[in-house]
DNA sequence: CCCTTGACTATCT
DNA sequence: GAGATAGCCAAGG
């Protein structure tokens, strides 16, 4: 291949393989890791063009919300596999493994049931 | 070329 | 903390 140049598509695939199982990032930082800031929508397209199967389910929102709406398929397909990951989450946000408090993490698993 | 849309984000109320 | 607003950038009609 002469053509070394990596598209956006190349750089948002290659970022996105690259996020470590039980890791979630959100769509900003996979658009400023792979070098092009303020392009978060478009990693979305991105993956959705992707050639491949891509752990699309690492990715979640800046406040780290899951990426679809509650109720969709798709929101219960990310939430399963991430769970499988090992990444907890409570109330449609995943916890992030850098924040795990040892002494706080059993109230952030504490599910009040109505509120 | 103008307008709408989208697996987004930061800020203000 | 949730809803509204503005900023953002590329793709498609």
């Amino acid at each position: 291949m002469a053509y070394s140049q990596k598209s956006f598509d190349q750089a948002i695939w290659e970022t996105v393989a690259n996020i470590p199982p039980g890791r979630v990032m959100a769509y900003g930082e996979v658009a400023r890791a792979a070098g092009y800031p303020r392009h978060a929508r478009m990693v979305s397209k991105a993956m959705s063009r992707s050639p491949e199967p891509l752990p699309w389910y690492r990715v979640v929102r800046s406040d780290r919300t899951l990426a679809f709406e509650p109720g969709g398929k798709y929101y219960e397909k990310q939430k399963n596999l991430l769970e499988k990951e090992g990444v907890k989450i409570i109330d449609g946000k995943v916890i992030p493994l850098e924040q795990d408090d040892d002494s706080d993490l059993d109230t952030l698993l504490w599910k009040p049931t109505g509120d």
